[in-house]
DNA sequence: AACTAAGTGGGAAAAAGTGGGAAATGAGTT
DNA sequence: AACTCATTTCCCACTTTTTCCCACTTAGTT
């Protein structure tokens, strides 16, 4: 299970390293996505299968014709990257992906149970603000929904 | 599986190199047809065959004595062309293909898990704008249909 | 202080992408 | 058929980007 948050540096070069907590779990080749609230999502390749495989196969051959899934199939597969973590634990974040989330030279690497997540430095801590001031309604609300 | 998102140049030849990542699924001959949301798709061998086939006989023999049916296959067959990745990795785009999605020398080319777009550079990134602020609405209705 | 582990940085080699000349092809003309 | 002109194809070369490898830095440990 991936915990933990980490603020690493991006290089010149787009490099960033993973934090040591995450690779074992990670493997030698993950994927990288958009995500949702401007971050990216980092997934090991079987996570990456199990999602993609919901997205692509609910319907049939020629999703192409219908114009939402075309939509949702360029957002999910044409802004992802399948990324080799080189031999002492980096990856590369393409310009792409980099310049849609305001990436910088400092990222914030979440741990999010079976995902990392990969946000601008700034912006998760603005975020955390945030979620921390509503955790306890959130967790109020959440826990009557289970019910 | 095709993804990602890359930009490529045209030459004053209307050669464009497909992307390295590409290129071993994509084999050394390409089918390039017209596509929707002023794209063209460049598909394998191997797709285009399941494609056409699909379009052909989905429905009942006699489709072609349906209006749209024709005109929408027209579309598709009748302005695909096939075309040879040469020795390094280009693809030649004719110019009527050109013109339609009206590219000048820079392509975005993006990987939709089985086919390649090719789009002009600047409407690529106004579409993906548009879909970025629909992420959300996108998002939730896959969750839902997952399930 | 020496050692180790994790993260960061940078140079050199390799790969990818781009451009352009020359040969080959082909259509039109005399 | 021979010639011209234009287009296409093939091949080579240049430039930029990416990859690979090694080294440095920092922080924690013994």
């Amino acid at each position: 299970m991936l915990i933990g948050e980490y603020i690493h540096t991006i290089d010149e070069k787009n490099r960033m390293s993973l934090p040591v907590k995450f690779r074992k779990e990670m493997g030698k080749k993950v994927i990288i996505t958009p995500g949702l609230d401007s971050c990216l999502f980092v997934f090991t390749l079987k996570e990456w299968t199990k999602v993609s495989k919901r997205l692509s196969d609910s319907e049939s051959d020629l999703s192409f014709l219908k114009a939402d899934k075309r939509s949702f199939n360029r957002f999910m597969f044409g802004r992802a990257v399948d990324v080799e973590v080189d031999s002492i634990g980096r990856i590369l974040i393409p310009d792409f992906l980099k310049d849609r989330i305001n990436l910088k030279d400092k990222a914030a690497v979440i741990g999010v149970e079976d995902r990392v997540e990969i946000w601008n430095e700034k912006t998760w801590s603005q975020y955390k603000d945030v979620v921390e001031k509503q955790a306890d309604q959130l967790a109020e609300k959440l826990g009557n929904e289970g019910k």
